[in-house]
This record gives structure tokens, sequence and C-alpha cells, in this order.
RNA sequence: GCCCCGGUAGCCCAACGGCAGAGGCGAUGCUCUCAAACAGCAUUCAGUGUGAGUUCGAAUCUCACCCGGGGCACCA
């Protein structure tokens, strides 16, 4: 019971009892089922359909202040919508295989299913009672078969395209969690981003997605998705992709294939007086002369023994080794020795450069470690890179350069070696990404197993599509732990099969998928959740997708969000859908914060979530979160007010018992300032609702609950057909952020229940316009006085009555008027 | 180092290039009360991070810098 909206026993017609409320209306709603999404209605054209989204959760414990503010703002949009008239698809369900209820099955030695679905179903329970507009009926989980069958199937499918292989290559290593790691989840600091254990990498075999095949997609989609994604997003993936332009060059090496390098600076060839290549990939080994191959081993030793975090540091001193072999520059013909370092990396473009230390700080600093030549080839009028030790990038006279002395452009410079490598054959124009291909094999228990079989004779065969889905054999607590290999590994009754090609012996792939693959595509199950027989009915994307609004936390800005972008492309290009992008528009919640501070149970700064419900109700956290700030701001506990947003539900809730005209009475005769207002108020909600501003809606809604309130106190009457106009829209209006409380004020103005079947207010233009509006003088920029016209006054008209105006000629004596700005009928500005 | 976003009252936040304040929190005073809580009424506080520029006019546009947040980073 809240002690701070409590009903008064004298005056039971000042409060409701938030509680009682919200147990009246549960079970109204859940009999007039308003929220169901029919598809025959989109599919027919009756309605414009609604995609609203927001990411579903992992099921760890009960709902936390987060899911509260993201589950608020996406009701106020999925709400609004409904309002007006649009049909509107709004699912939930979960994202249940993952690594917590795995460690939870260990540490109570029982099923990760067990913790898995007693989470979902407090969660479940939770978001009921919060009052969220979801569409139950097609709630779906992850984890359970029915799901993950078409998972598995999706995988067949890309492999089929080429678009799922397996490698053998260096890898993420989680020592913590036992399992390899996509490059995604890898922290900047090169910790895991799960658990914040130190990642290694580990040699192995794994499965990929090829991502990189979608890099230049996916990087030419955000300039149409700018608009209606948040900036920052944005920003984060083109930075993730990391697109750049440059060449591929060939070196001649004697007695090997020729060594090409990525360069982005192909113009600069004639100062490369070294080669380097990554000391652990395999070319340095392969390349490495007799002599020096004792060296180089010593040398790729003493790397490994580095930490990732060693190699982050980007000033340590610069170390490497001579292989004991020379490359032929293409141009000049030059003789130059080829090295190994760790500074540069096996994964990235060729995995060896070309050295231009007069133009490349790493470069340099690596030749004056080893005492190699710097040779300036592009003189910008700096100070020599040779004596300064500070290598130019800028644009500059190219010097000893061949064909190029005699510019002085980079682009140009650059499109001129090109050229010339491309007539003769020795390089290209290309273009690198920093994207890697997604690995996506974990070597643990509680995922999608990979639908392949391991066959000693027929290699690689996938589960027939009849057989699948591939369902988890039945492990438990020390089953599960990590043990360096995949737990699926131990239950040799399940891994080992009969090879469905040549019915020989064979084992199943014991390796699960990566969660992100399960959340890759979950917004497309939500439109056939229940289909035994495909993972999503194309018929049903077309009428229903792409997603109109998508929203979620921006910790996902580039894992979740390009994987799911990636996996619509490709189900695209295997025409089950006709859309390229899943999320028309992004909108990333701020997070909850207390005291300047991220809530941790360390810092003991937690705000409970059920305690809030408990003592203010739904509506007013509800209330609290969607008016503290923008929705993409974060919300600090400590500066909100739930008792301020509890004492303003009751003051609307108010309204609705003062209003003493009968339901359906015609507004047209009431008090004309109030309808103003009101009618106001609509036009403003709708244009602040199409842009997300949900805080300033609230405002609003405010504004015109103090109008309210004094019509009826001091101004109209109760009585005022005005006053029931402007409670009703209070009430539409609050049934987006409280609809608890705008229910239960529908039914106190005589409407029948559920005001979320209500509609949009209509809005009469004419109540827009105003008969009279204050124009304002200003002399030199600065007010100097105001004017009551009429808004459709003449530029004339307003030049000559600001002139005439005393206040005006007094400001003005002595003055010439050199010039009069006007702006009818807002604004003339007098310049003297 | 490179790339994005932001900086308005004590606090959270509003403001089509045109009156800096819509709303809320807080504080203070008053009303109600035996008193308090609740409620109601009223008052309070900034010239928009800094410096230039464009303009009749800049919180708003441009540039530079400062501060804060985020992304990338030995990525050639």
């Amino acid at each position: 019971m809240s002690e701070t909206v409590a009903p008064s026993p004298s005056s039971p017609e000042v409060h409701y009892d938030v509680h009682a409320v919200e147990e009246k209306w549960l079970p109204v709603w859940e009999e007039l089922d308003p929220f169901r999404a029919r598809d025959e209605v989109v599919r027919s054209g009756e309605r414009e359909k609604r995609y609203a989204l927001t990411m579903f959760p992992y099921p760890s414990g009960d709902l936390h202040m987060g899911h509260a503010e993201v589950f608020a703002i996406h009701d106020v949009i999925s709400r609004y919508w409904r309002l007006r008239g649009h049909e509107v698809l709004n699912p939930m369900g979960w994202d249940s295989f993952g690594l917590p209820a795995e460690n939870a099955a260990i540490r109570n030695d029982e099923h990760p299913a067990t913790y898995t679905y007693a989470n979902i179903e407090t969660q479940y329970a939770s978001m009921k009672r919060y009052g969220v507009s979801f569409d139950w009926s097609r709630r779906l989980h992850t984890s359970d078969p029915e799901y993950y069958r078409w998972t598995q199937w999706l995988f067949l499918k890309f492999r089929e395209q080429g678009l799922a292989y397996r490698k053998n290559s260096p890898v993420n290593w989680c020592p913590n969690d036992q399992t390899v790691l996509a490059n995604e989840q890898v922290l900047a600091d090169g910790t895991c981003e799960r658990c914040g254990a130190e990642v290694t990498k580990r040699e192995l075999t794994q499965w990929y997605f090829k991502t990189t095949q979608y890099a230049q997609e996916l990087l030419d989609c955000l300039d149409d998705l700018q608009p209606t994604w948040i900036d920052k997003v944005v920003n984060a993936q083109r930075n993730w992709i990391g697109r750049s332009e440059g060449a591929h060059v060939s070196f001649a090496v004697e007695g090997h294939e020729p060594l090409t390098v990525f360069t982005t600076r192909p113009d600069t060839l004639w100062g490369a007086t070294f080669m380097v290549v990554a000391a652990d990939a395999k070319l340095a080994t392969e390349l490495v002369s007799e002599e020096q191959r004792a060296a180089l081993e010593e040398y790729q030793t003493d790397v490994r023994k580095a930490s990732d975090i060693d190699r982050l540091a980007t000033d340590r001193p610069k170390t490497g080794v001579f292989l004991g072999v020379h490359a032929t520059n293409p141009v000049s013909g030059e003789q130059v020795p080829v090295w190994a370092s760790d500074y540069v990396l096996a994964d990235y473009g060729t995995g060896a450069i070309m050295a231009v230390p007069a133009h490349d700080q790493r470069d340099l600093d690596f030749a004056r470690a080893m005492d190699l030549p710097v040779r300036r080839v592009v003189d910008t009028g700096e100070e020599n890179p040779e004596e300064s030790g500070v290598a130019t990038t800028g644009n500059g006279a190219y010097v000893n350069s061949g064909p190029l002395d005699g510019l002085s452009d980079k682009v140009e410079g650059i499109r001129h070696v090109i050229a010339l490598l491309e007539a003769d054959n020795q390089g290209s124009g290309t273009v690198n990404f920093r994207l890697r291909d997604w690995l996506l094999s974990r070597q643990r228990y509680w995922g999608a197993p990979i639908p392949i079989i391991h066959c000693p004779v027929d290699g690689e065969v996938p589960v027939p599509e009849d057989q699948l889905p591939v369902e988890l054999p039945e492990l438990r607590g020390a089953d599960l732990k990590p043990k360096g290999s995949s737990p699926l590994g131990a239950a040799r009754e399940w891994v080992e099969v009969s090879c469905p090609t040549c019915g020989g012996p064979a084992e199943r792939d014991t390796d699960t998928m990566d969660t992100f693959v399960d959340s890759s595509w979950y917004f497309f199950r939500y439109l056939s959740s229940h289909d035994a027989t495909q993972a999503f009915d194309p018929e049903l994307a077309k009428a229903w997708g792409p997603i109109d609004l998508y929203i979620g936390g921006d910790e996902h800005a580039v894992l979740h969000l390009l994987y799911a972008r990636f996996f619509t492309k490709v189900l695209r290009d295997l025409g089950l859908i006709d859309w390229d992008e899943p999320f028309s528009s992004y909108l990333s919640q701020g997070k909850v914060i207390n005291n300047g501070r991220k809530m941790s149970k360390s810092l003991g700064n937690g705000v409970n979530l059920g305690e809030k419900l408990e003592e203010f109700g739904v509506d007013a956290i509800r209330l609290t979160l969607v008016f503290a700030s923008p929705p993409e701001d974060n919300i600090d506990w400590a500066d909100v007010s739930p008792a301020g947003a509890a004492r303003f539900l009751q003051r609307a809730w108010r309204l609705s018992g003062d209003v003493t005209s009968a339901a359906g009475t015609d507004p047209s005769g009431g008090d004309v300032a109030l309808r103003k207002v009101t009618h106001k108020t609509v036009n403003e909600a709708a244009q602040l609702l199409d842009s997300y501003r949900f805080n300033v809606v609230v405002a609003r809604t405010m504004e015109l609950v103090n109008a309210t309130r004094k019509a009826i106190d001091s101004g109209a009457g109760p009585a005022d057909p005005a006053v029931r106009e402007a409670a009703e829209v209070v009430a539409i209006l609050l049934s987006m952020v409280a609809p608890y409380t705008a229910e239960e004020m529908w039914e106190r103005l005589g409407h029948q229940p559920s005001v979320a079947q209500a509609s949009w207010p209509t809005v009469e233009p004419a109540l827009l316009v105003d008969e009279a509006v204050t124009a304002v003088v200003q002399i030199q920029g600065k007010v100097r006085g105001r004017l009551e016209v009429s808004p459709d006054i003449s530029e004339a008209d307003l030049e000559a009555a600001a002139l005439a105006d005393p206040a005006v000629i007094k400001a003005l004596e002595g003055r010439e008027v050199r010039k009069v700005v006007v702006r009818a009928p807002k604004l003339v500005n007098i310049v003297v």
C-alpha cells in the first residue's frame, strides 16, 4: 500500500487506490484482448501496418529498471500507433539460450532449462502487470526446439550459399568461459565482454559466417539509415566495418611466391625501404631463410608470451627480426629487406606491409629501432622525418618518385600509381575492411547444436532437413562443466550417428551456435511463431516488414544490430523477403543510473523495480521514466520524482470525477479558450510522438491538466462541454503512458472500456488559429514593445502599427530609421 | 591519434534563425490541520561552456578551442 497516495478516508473523491485499480483492469484487458495483431487486416489493406519491436530480454532473474524504461517508451509508441488507427504488431519473447543458465545449472546440479524457464515465467508475470500492450499470442523462446529447429535450418541455408564455412585460424579464447569468442565480443581492452577475463588466442577449426561478403552493402545502407537511426550507432557501425581504400602491391621474392601487401598510400611506393610481415602469420615461417629460422622462432615465442593487453599499448618500443630475404620493389626494382614484427597484424589486409618510414609513424619508429634507411618521397615543407623522427602524412611535392615527380596531390598520385601497377600486372586498386567474418562456434551446451555430421568418408554432411531439429542431449549439473571442448562431446550416444550419405559411422558436430545467431532472426519468427512448416511466412514478411521502430540498448550498437542486418540481407538474397534493411528506424534508450553511477550490487546503489512498483504503482513508474528525459539520454534515479508523477496522475484522475456533463455531449458550444488549449495539445502531441519526443508529450499533457483544472475551478465550470472534451483528451493521452489511470478516467467519464480501443482525437483546424497574436517590436534586435494584432495582418500594416507605437516612438527619438524588417504577424525589427 | 554526439536556472529538461522558459524536481512562504502527512496556492533562480564569424536578429548556422559521453585504434 502506498504511503504517498493512500486514499484519504475523509475525502474518498480525492484519491484512487493505485493497486486496486491495477487489480481491477488486468482481467478486463485479458478479456478484451485489444492488442492482438491481425494478419488479415494488414493483408487486406484495411489498416496500415506498424511493426514495433523492442529487444527481447535474456531471462536472468526478474525485470529491472532498465527493462521498465524501455518497455515504457516502447509502449507509448505502439499505443500511439494503435490510437492512430494502425494495425500494430507488438510481439515479445525471450532470448533464452546462453551462459548464465548453464553456469546456474552447474552450480545447482540441474538442467539449464530449469533456471531459464522459471525466470521466463517470472518476467512474463512482471511484464503483464507492467501493462505493456504486447501481443502475447506470438510469444517465443529461442531455446525451444520449435524455434532452434529453424535456426539450424537457416544455418544450412547459409551453408548452401557458401556463407557458412569452417576454417582453422587463431581465435579469441576466453579462459574463464572456456569458449571461443567473436571479435565483437572482445572489448577494446582485450577482455571478454561477458565475464571480463583476459582473452587469449588459440588455433582452432571453427565455423564462420561470411559477413565480409556483405561489408560494402552493410556500409552503404548506413547512409539511408542515418536520418532515422541514432547517430552514434551509425557511427559505431561505420567504424566497426572500417572501410579503407588503397591498393594491393606485389613484391617479387626470390624462390617464393610474390609478397603482396595492402597499402592506403601506394603513391609512397618509392619510399618503401623495407617490408614487414606479421610475426605470427604463416607467411613469416614460409619466407624465412634457413640462417634466420632460429631467430624468428625465438622472436615468435617472445611475441606469444606478450598478452593482447601488452600489444594494445601503441607506444611500446618496436621489436622484430630480419627474415634473411629481400623483395623487389615493382616500380624501382630496388631490393629491400623483409622483416617480421608484431606491429603488423596477421588478420588484416594480407598480413604484410611495405614500410615507408618517412610517411608512416609506425614504420619510422621501426626503422629507427632497427637502423633501417628512411627516404622522403613527399616534401610537405615540414622537417625531414629522417631528422625529426616525425613521419609526414600530408600533401606535398613528390621527390625521388620517378613518374610522380612534379605532382603534388595525394589523390592524383595514388591514382597514377595504381594505373601504373595495373598496367604491369603488379598490383591493383582495392578496398579493405576492418570487419572480419563472424565466428559462430561455441564450446558450450546451452545453445543451438550445429546441424552437421562429420563423416570420415563424406566429410561435412548437413543433417537432412526432415531430421531437424537436432535436439540437445539431456545433460545437467557437472556434465556441463567447462573443459575446453564442448560438453556435447561427452554425450557419446548423441554424438555417434550414422552418416546420412553413406550410412557409415560418423559423429555430430559438438559445438553450439553463438546466441547472437538466435537473435539475428527472431523478428522474422514473430510473424509465424507457431508455424511448424517454415521459419516464417514470406507473405507475412511482405505484409508486416520491415520493422518501423526498433528500440534497444546501445550496448548492441555493433553486435546484434550488425548481425541482424547481415541476416536480413542474406534472407533477401535467399528470396525469402523483399526488403534490404530490417529496422526502418532505431532508437537506443539510455541507461537508468543512480547518483551518477551505474547501478550495481558492489556499489550498493541498486534501485529495485518491484519495490518501486509497490510503492508508487505501475503508472507512476512508467510516467517517471518516460518524462525524465529524451528517451536516448540516461536517467539518473536521483534526479527523478516518482512521487511527483503519482501526484500528477491523481490530479489528472480527479478531472474525470469533476466533469458533470454527460458522455457524448457536443463540445462545439464549449469554452473556446479551453478548447483551443485542448486542440493545440492534441496537434502538438502528434508531432512530438512522430519524432519520439515522449518527455515533451508528457509536459504538454501536464499543461492541459493544469488548464482544465483552472477552467473547472475558476473558469467555465465543471458542466462546460469543453471541460469534458479536455478530460477525455487527457485520458487518451495518458493511456499511452499510464494505462491504468487512463482506463479509470475513461470509465468515470462514462465510456465503455477500453480506452486502448479509443481513437486519436480529431483536431479542429479552426481552433488552432488565434484571433490575436502578440507581435514583438525590436530595435536593433532588442525587444522594445509588443502589439496585439490579427494573425493575418499585412506586413505594411504591421510596420505602420509598430512605428506608431508610443514606446517605439520614444525609443526612436533622435535616431534615424535605416531599415525595417517585418515578419508578419510575429515580429518587427527596426534598424537605426 | 581519427570519427560521432552533447554542454540552457540548484537539478532533470523545453524553446520553426525572431519575446530565453513549456513542464517537472528542489527550495522558500502561505492556505488547510490541534499538529503533521496529503493536498492546494504563490514565489524563487540562468542569458544558453569559451572566443570569433555570418545575419536586421544566433541557444539555434559556420569555424576554433575547453569540458563531458561514445565508437575505432600499431587496421598499414
